[in-house]
DNA sequence: ATGGCCAATATGATTGGA
């Protein structure tokens, strides 16, 4: 079973490209960040067609997730708990019936922080406290967990073809990277950097600066696996050359195959 | 050469992204 994370930056703007792509690499589960679309305006149609069942938590202008999946969703929940003035569309749970069991996954579009001397900065590590609590109540559930989407944290010096250009930035800053090993130690495995030896791969490449040209890269997305998904893992990767495509998302899709059967469906 | 973009909004300038 292949279950991708990808970052659309408007999913308006990128049906083509996510048709293109969903057609290459056949994905079971997609989770999706930065849709930028109430929920009454996605695009639901041509991904149903494709044989997915759409979830969709968005709002206007801004942010929004989804879920695709070629499963059944037994629930779907809206928002990260514990801050109820918290109206962002940021996060979506899904627990999804495969032919292996049940699955649970959290499509999120972790809070940017910039700039950091600023309430940005302080509302994301408030929203990293409440994904690590939030973690740690379903870690104790001994279940397959994925927590898949933008993260908007540069985890160590292997992710960022220049660190030195992200020392003062909020997604590399020593707290934020501090609360992104506390929530990997409570027992995920970030798939990616397991199946992959760093420096490198990269899912994000800014429009500006040339920054893809000049592989100017970071790695931001990523897909946290519970010691029972873990145990699934057959393999990991980006898709960079999505990059490459006409009127491309400044992110990439990033998968990970898992040794579960997709038999009923 | 240290700057260059893109998307959404009752839009022609501003905000947010990272």
């Amino acid at each position: 079973m292949r279950i991708a994370t990808w970052n659309v930056n408007s999913i308006k703007q990128r049906m083509d490209q996510l048709v293109a792509w969903i057609t290459e690499r056949s994905p079971d589960i997609v989770c999706l960040q930065e849709t930028k679309c109430v929920d009454e305006a996605f695009p639901r149609e041509p991904l149903e067609s494709l044989g997915y069942n759409v979830a969709a938590h968005g709002q206007k202008a801004f942010n929004g997730v989804a879920v695709l999946s070629k499963f059944r969703f037994d629930e779907v929940t809206p928002r990260l708990p514990g801050e109820e003035s918290d109206d962002h569309a940021r996060f979506m749970e899904a627990v999804i019936s495969t032919g292996s069991g049940s699955l649970r996954l959290a499509s999120l579009y972790l809070p940017n922080g910039n700039p950091p001397a600023t309430d940005k900065y302080a509302y994301k590590i408030a929203w990293m406290d409440r994904l690590i609590q939030y973690a740690q109540e379903r870690l104790s559930l001994e279940e397959p967990l994925i927590l898949a989407g933008d993260f908007n944290v540069i985890p160590t010096t292997a992710d960022a073809r220049n660190p030195d250009r992200w020392t003062s930035d909020a997604l590399f800053l020593p707290r934020t990277r501090e609360k992104f090993r506390a929530l990997c130690n409570l027992g995920f495995t970030d798939a990616v950097r397991a199946a992959c030896e760093g420096p490198g791969p990269f899912t994000f490449w800014d429009y500006q600066a040339g920054a893809w040209q000049k592989n100017e890269g970071i790695r931001i997305d990523h897909l946290l696996l519970s010691p029972q998904a873990t145990d699934q893992l057959i393999a990991a990767g980006v898709d960079k050359h999505v990059r490459s495509w006409e009127k491309p998302s400044d992110h990439v899709p990033v998968w990970i195959e898992l040794g579960l059967s997709g038999a009923s469906r």
